[in-house]
DNA sequence: GCAAAAAATTAGAGCGCTCTAATTCCCGAT
DNA sequence: ATCGGGAATTAGAGCGCTCTAATTTTTTGC
């Protein structure tokens, strides 16, 4: 399985070592002649460049390392388009690897990575210590995609979700709810910017004092449990914010369930956007984070921290926006207890 | 940004190069007291082993690659999981890349690997020409996973579609159905195999006459418009076995629609188990295809090649199983039209 | 106490490439 | 013809590591 070299390339163009590298590397100043040469020789050799030795040489990879918290999240694998899109334009590869949910295995991802020696490494969704992530960046470009940061060495890209909270609630109120509950994140990723932002919101409509927050995880079975308590409640809410569309899913179903209708007894209004809240079947009313856009930052911060086009860190926020669809309706008189 | 050397390490620590290097190395042989000499100026320095000289000079990368068709896919998703539990056990660090579901996409992908000279590669769902893959296994180990292939030169694992496709019709007609019928994947993965099983099964409870195929396309709106097609025919079929579990859901949507029941009037078994059938607003019944197992297969495959165990090309089947949730039920007198 | 065997350490030659500096080539200007 | 200067080409020194062979140190047997 041994591959041919540049040095045979090189011979049996009966040009040096040199020329080759210079025609491999696009570069300028080499003869049509000499390059037809060149080209052929490697053709017929089946010549590809050994990337591990022409970085070792370069000490660059044109390589960025993408770090995933949870490869089965799609909110993830959305994330990655952006970045992909945006890597492709600047003539980067995009490698990525799986965090396995765990914050040791991000860590050891951004180990390898940084072993790698990529140019530089975009985490998303880390729940790895921001210690870890600091300490990592000494070597390379770090950008955090999805978590909240005020670090000075790293930069990151987020969604506003206090924005998006107040966004999903607002909507609810346009509608003329009143009584609009929250089912929470607990201690995921985002999960406190949005129950703020819902806080927030209530209070800014006046109604403080409708505040009502069942406890959740993110999982269509917290979903449904935090939809149980909430339906128990005396002053049932006729409508309620989940933390996201997994948790959104499991309340409608708890909902449907107890004999109600969604959204004519009880709207919905799920966070993520998800592939599940597009589909027909759940056609989720839900507030929708701009993934692509997301990437794309990530990838042109990587990029200006390598071109030494800026040193201190960027935290940049990023506006989401509602997508209304069925589970969601006006407030009709019968919806209240 | 420049990372300390084995040399420097070496010289902080008092001995030579190549001591350092058998340290890294984790070889026999060295004295405790240098090994913790080594080890403490190595942490001191705050050293990383160089992966691209590493493997330049050992010529062998101690990584596995694999190219995903879509990483949207959650079924790739899983199949990763076998992957890298298979490649953690045998110290294999695992890269992913996306293919972005085309074949060029993939392609590259592929060369990046090879450039990058991992030692294996696991294309999951490629598209690629099965050349492209032949091309490749000539410089590394090559395993094909959910694409049937009788190359003499790459390793593939497989469900075994047929066997599936006879599991979901078979259940059907245990529980009293006849007339089932069948929205096909057109030319996606696998597709082909599921119909042929489809048609075989039919065929074998004496049921020829009423087999009955609609195309789909493995989408949602592909299932929901199959199901229109299926639905306005004069004899309505009482079950229907979708290709996968996304257009399951779309017929699942029409069959509702419609104003029937499901499972009461029309029963529904999906393939694939992904997460959507398993959520208990679908609990579709549907075909598992062990991903895990999948998985673990690819790499063991690779792993016998890398040392060199077999050179004879394996072509390994797995059988599926049903898993029954509540979208099928037994035939009610009822259900016929 | 000494030679032989075993264990520990090291020198040094690559691995396949890039990159700087030096060299050669070629063309127009003198 | 001759020279200057830019373009084209090349020599050669690394990049940070591994690995074989050689050397040095320690252990063992008698």
């Amino acid at each position: 399985m041994s591959q041919p070299t540049m040095q045979q390339v090189a011979e049996r163009a009966g040009v040096s070592l040199a020329l080759v590298s210079l025609v491999m590397r696009q570069a300028p100043n080499v003869s049509d002649y000499r390059r037809q040469l060149v080209l052929d020789a490697a053709e017929q050799l089946g010549y590809r460049p050994n990337v591990l030795a022409r970085n070792l040489a370069s000490r660059q990879t044109n390589t960025i390392g993408v770090v995933l918290n949870d490869l089965h999240n799609p909110f993830f694998a959305e994330i990655i388009d952006g970045i992909q899109a945006a890597a492709d334009e600047a003539s980067y590869r995009v490698l990525i690897g799986n965090g396995k949910r765990s914050p040791s295995g991000e860590a050891e991802m951004v180990e390898t990575f940084l072993q790698f020696r990529v140019d530089g490494i975009i985490t998303a969704g880390a729940t790895m210590p921001i210690s870890t992530i600091e300490a990592a960046a000494e070597s390379t470009a770090m950008v955090v995609v999805g978590r909240a940061s005020r670090s000075q060495v790293i930069d990151s890209v987020n969604t506003d979700d206090v924005a998006g909270a107040r966004l999903a609630v607002g909507s609810l109120v346009e509608l003329g709810h009143r009584r609009i509950a929250h089912i929470d994140g607990g201690t995921g990723a985002g999960a406190e910017e949005r129950r703020r932002g819902y806080s927030q919101a209530m209070t800014d409509h006046g109604l403080s004092a409708e505040i009502v927050t069942a406890g959740g995880d993110f999982t269509e079975s917290g979903g449904y449990q935090a939809a149980s308590e909430l339906l128990n409640r005396s002053r049932r809410a006729t409508a309620i914010f989940a933390a996201n569309d997994l948790s959104a899913a499991g309340a409608l179903d708890r909902i449907e369930d107890a004999g109600l209708t969604v959204p004519d007894d009880v709207s919905i209004v799920g966070y993520d956007n998800t592939a599940l809240a597009a589909m027909q079947h759940l056609s989720l009313t839900t507030v929708n984070q701009p993934r692509d856009e997301l990437g794309r930052l990530a990838v042109k911060f990587v990029l200006e921290r390598l071109r030494e086009e800026r040193t201190d860190s960027v935290h940049h926020m990023i506006a989401p926006n509602l997508v209304k669809r069925k589970t969601s309706s006006r407030l009709t008189s019968g919806a209240s207890t």
